[in-house]
DNA sequence: ATAACAAATGACCCTTGGTCATTCGTCAAG
DNA sequence: CTTGACGAATGACCAAGGGTCATTTGTTAT
């Protein structure tokens, strides 16, 4: 498959770099960052291989940009939930948070090997945007959840979203795990290894809102 | 360089084996998941790669077999500080756990790619055997965390183990990241994303067991 | 119509995990 | 001590995939 148009203008490489994002963001569908290859994602855009490198300059680089769309749109939709009207606890703050992660599957799949894999072969300057962003928005929705949660003290919001971004990476990995792992706990008395992300998450991070009240108004 | 003797007992091949393991572990050290290879390990040991195939049939089985002898160890350690005597709670148990964890670099490097990187490309056989192992010390370490603290139903003590596993991978992570990405949280302002493995995973059990603790005595 | 630019290409390189026909220690039998 | 057989060890080889770059060719300004 040949693409017979070029891209000459910014808004027409805008547009290729955007087809490229979504291919690949179908693909991460049913990949793994291993099995997952640029030669593929060039044919699904109708692209030779070297055309994506005039894009991306590598495989991690290309996946982190998805990875901070995904992560933006995250803090999108967490603020607007944080602005929800009504009473205010530590359980329902974990619902929330839970409940806007769990079903973004493209986004905690791509954390979950975030930091061990993206951020080998990455260019500084995206690595510095990267971050830029993190920081920012994290800043932004660690003071809401401070404002949402009276017992924190200043900065402890960034706190919470820190040990967010640890449970998301961590239970991803075990709740999807390769094929024959998969097949080993399917086994009836492998059952208490499963993991269920969704409610795992969930739970996990009212326990320890619930624990970071208790430790906070104890004093 | 060329071994010149050949492991034709079974006792001689256990040698080998061991060797293998040891010389992987101390690459471990100093190398991720994609810079370690094979070839390097072979060439510590004194082999061919080739034969590094005759031991372990792929490279992550290699290192799951790392993973299995590092966590069985952590398992003792563990087990044998939760038969201390004493007076325990929701934070000497974090406390402890945080304490067998947070020096074993190696082990914890490993979980962190565990689920994500190693259970691909294994032998069903060795998947059911780690797993297994897996099940057996973590039912075992279960009870005893149930026993130190009484407010934990039937089960909870393995349900605590997996929020340590996913953790221990989120933080570790987190705490670990690569060379550009260091430099980036090097800068000043960056401050509040950089993440201390330690400090970071021992409060956040101590707050998550203090909320379990609350909301099972609370009812 | 044409010259100049640069987007796109795909053949090519390199690394690395993994294989296998061959080599050659090792040991037991004669 | 010699020899034959076993199988451990070898390293040349293969395949896959990330990444490069000289060349091709669509596009546009003159």
């Amino acid at each position: 498959m040949v693409i017979k148009q070029r891209a000459r203008k910014d808004e027409d490489k805008l547009a290729r770099r955007r087809r490229i994002l979504d291919e690949a963001l179908a693909l991460w569908d049913e990949r793994t960052f291993a099995t997952l290859t640029m030669a593929e994602v060039a044919a699904c855009c109708g692209l030779a291989k070297g055309t994506l490198y005039l894009y991306f300059t590598t495989k991690e680089e290309l996946l982190l940009a998805l990875l901070e769309e995904l992560l933006a749109d995250w803090f999108d939709a967490l603020d607007s939930v944080l602005d929800e009207a009504g009473h205010w606890d530590a359980a329902r703050v974990g619902r929330a948070i839970g409940g806007v992660t769990v079903y973004r599957t493209a986004l905690t799949r791509l954390l979950a090997i975030g930091e061990g894999t993206l951020e080998h072969n990455i260019s500084e300057a995206q690595a510095r945007a990267y971050k830029g962003m993190t920081l920012t928005r994290a800043g932004s929705t660690g003071r809401r959840l401070e404002r949402r949660l009276p017992f924190l003290a200043a900065g402890e919001g960034m706190l919470i979203l820190i040990r967010v971004h640890a449970l998301v990476t961590g239970l991803r990995q075990l709740a999807d795990p390769g094929p024959i792992v998969r097949e080993v706990l399917a086994l009836p008395e492998m059952a208490p290894l499963r993991v269920d992300f969704g409610p795992a998450l969930t739970t996990a991070l009212v326990a320890m809102l619930l624990g970071m009240e208790r430790e906070r108004t104890a004093a």
